[in-house]
DNA sequence: CGTAGGCTTGAAAAGCGTCAATAGGAGTGG
DNA sequence: CCACTCCTATTGACGCTTTTCAAGCCTACG
C-alpha cells in the first residue's frame, strides 16, 4: 500500500486535515488509472463534462480559460500532489482548461469514488473541502496581483509563490526554482504580453533580483527583496496547516 | 419556521443540490445572529481570525484584498443569500476582507455550526461544497476578465453578471438591474481607475450599450450586443444545478 | 546541419494612469 | 427651507506603462 501512486495525494492533503490510518488507506485504495502523458496534453477541455478527476503525480500542469479576441489566460499551476480537477468534475462542465506543461504523470479517479470517500470518510471529506477553499484564495491572490500591480511586481509574486509552494512539495532547493514555463506562459498567466514578461525579467535580473538558470530554473540571492518587490505574504496560502486541522477534528 | 431570517440562504443552497424537509429544516434551525450594518461596515478584516460565518440576507457586499502600494481589488461581489465567507471562517485566518456597500441585514453562525450541519445533513454539506466551487469558477472568471480583457469589456462583463445573479436570485426586471457600487469601486473590482471607468462608461452609454437610470442603476436594450461586448458566456456561472444536484444524489 | 520554437530587441502607437480642477447631489444642521 | 459640506462624478492635459508589429537570434533536437 505505501507503493500505491496516490501517496502524493495523500501527502497533499495531510496539510488539511488530520488523516488517521484509516483514512489514509481509503485515499490509497482509490480507483485509479495512472498514466503519462506528453508535454502540453490537455487533460480537460473547458465545456466537457469532466467525470474524472485529476491528481498530478509528476510534472506540472496549468488551469487556462479563453478569452474571446482568442488569447488566454492561466488561472493556476499545479505540481505533485495537486488535485486539479474537483471543480470540473463535481460541478459537471468544465469552465475551463487543464493542459501540461512538462511531459507528467497523472492519476485519473473517477468522480463517483471521490463523492463516495468524501462521504464515508469525513476527514478526507474536509481536506478536500479545505483544499478547495485554500485553492480559491491562490485564485483571489491572483486577480489582486493581476489587478492591481505592475508587471515587476507581478512576475515577483508569481516568482515567490512559486518558490514557496515547490519547497513545500519537496521540489526546490534553499535558493533556486524549477520554473518550467515559457514566456509565453508567464505572460498568459501575469496578464501580460511575451515581450513585456521578456524585458521586466531581464531588468529583474540586471537589477539582481534573481538569476536564471537555464532556461528553465530561477535562483535568487536575497529572498527578502524579491518578496517585498512582489509584495509577497505567504497567509493566502494557508499553509498553517496545525490551525485548520484542529478545528475539523471534533 | 418559514419565517427563519435564513430563507435566502435556503433558496441558495437550493440551487446547488437537492434538499429535503429535514435539510431545509436543518439550515433554518441554525443558531443566527441577525444584525443591521450600515454602509461600508466591515464584516471581517483581513489577517482577522474568523468564526462567524456571514450570510447576506438583505443588501450587497464585497471581498477585497489591499495590495501594498495602499491600493485595494474587489475579488467579489455578494447579494441576498450568499454565503460570504465560508472560506475565512473554515480556513481560519482571513485572507481577505469583507465589507458592505450599501446597508444590509446579516446572520451570522457560528463557524462550528456548518461544520456540524455539514456532517450530520450530506446533502447540506454538498450543497455547500458546491457552493465553493462555484464561487471559485466566478474568481477564476475574474482572473481572465482583469487579465485578458480591456477596459470597455471588462465593464460590459462585469454588468452582464450582474444581471444575470440579480435576476437569478429575483432582484433584478428584465432589462435593468441596481448597481450599488461607486465608479471607484467599480474601478476596484475591474484593476482601472475610477477616471477610467467613468470614461469608459459614459463611452459605452454614448454607444447604446447601457442607459444610466439615476446613480445607482443600469438599463440595457440590447442584451446580445452587451453580452457580446463583455466576452460573457454563463457557463462559468455553473447555474444548471440540475446536473451536479442529481450527480449527488446516489 | 537544418529547422522550429522560444528568446531578444527596436520603434512606434495605444491604452490607461496621474494630477488637478470643477461640477453635481445628497444629507445635515441651522 | 436654506446654506453648508462631503462625497462622487466629470473633464482636460499630460505622461508612462504596456502593447503591437516586425525582425533577427539562439539553441535544442531531429
Amino acid at each position: 500500500m505505501s507503493t500505491s501512486p496516490l501517496e502524493p495525494m495523500v501527502r497533499t492533503l495531510s496539510y488539511r486535515a488530520v488523516l488517521d490510518g484509516d483514512d489514509r488507506e481509503a485515499i490509497l485504495s482509490l480507483p485509479c488509472t495512472v498514466k503519462m502523458v506528453e508535454r502540453l496534453h490537455y487533460l480537460v477541455r473547458e465545456r466537457d463534462r469532466a467525470t474524472q478527476t485529476c491528481v498530478m503525480l509528476s510534472g506540472y500542469s496549468v488551469r487556462s480559460k479563453l478569452v474571446g479576441d482568442g488569447s488566454r489566460q492561466i488561472v493556476a499551476i499545479h505540481m505533485k500532489g495537486d488535485t486539479v480537477d474537483l471543480h470540473n468534475s463535481l460541478l459537471g462542465i468544465a469552465d475551463h482548461s487543464v493542459q501540461t506543461l512538462v511531459s507528467s504523470k497523472v492519476g485519473m479517479i473517477p468522480r463517483d469514488e471521490i463523492v463516495r470517500i468524501a462521504e464515508k470518510r469525513p476527514q478526507v471529506g474536509r481536506a478536500m473541502w479545505l483544499e478547495t477553499l485554500a485553492d480559491a484564495s491562490l485564485t483571489r491572490e491572483w486577480v489582486a496581483n493581476i489587478g492591481r500591480r505592475d508587471a515587476r511586481s507581478r512576475l515577483a509574486h508569481l516568482f515567490c509563490e512559486f518558490a514557496v509552494r515547490m519547497k513545500v512539495a519537496g521540489l526546490a532547493d534553499e535558493n533556486q526554482f524549477e520554473l518550467p514555463m515559457t514566456q509565453e506562459q508567464l505572460a498568459d498567466a501575469t496578464g501580460l504580453t511575451s515581450v513585456h514578461v521578456n524585458r521586466t525579467i531581464r531588468v529583474m535580473e540586471s537589477e539582481g533580483l534573481i538569476r536564471r538558470l537555464g532556461r528553465r530554473a530561477v535562483a535568487y540571492d536575497d529572498w527578502r527583496k524579491l518578496a517585498e518587490v512582489g509584495d509577497f505574504d505567504t497567509n493566502y496560502l494557508h499553509l498553517n496547516t496545525s490551525e485548520p486541522a484542529l478545528a475539523w477534528k471534533g
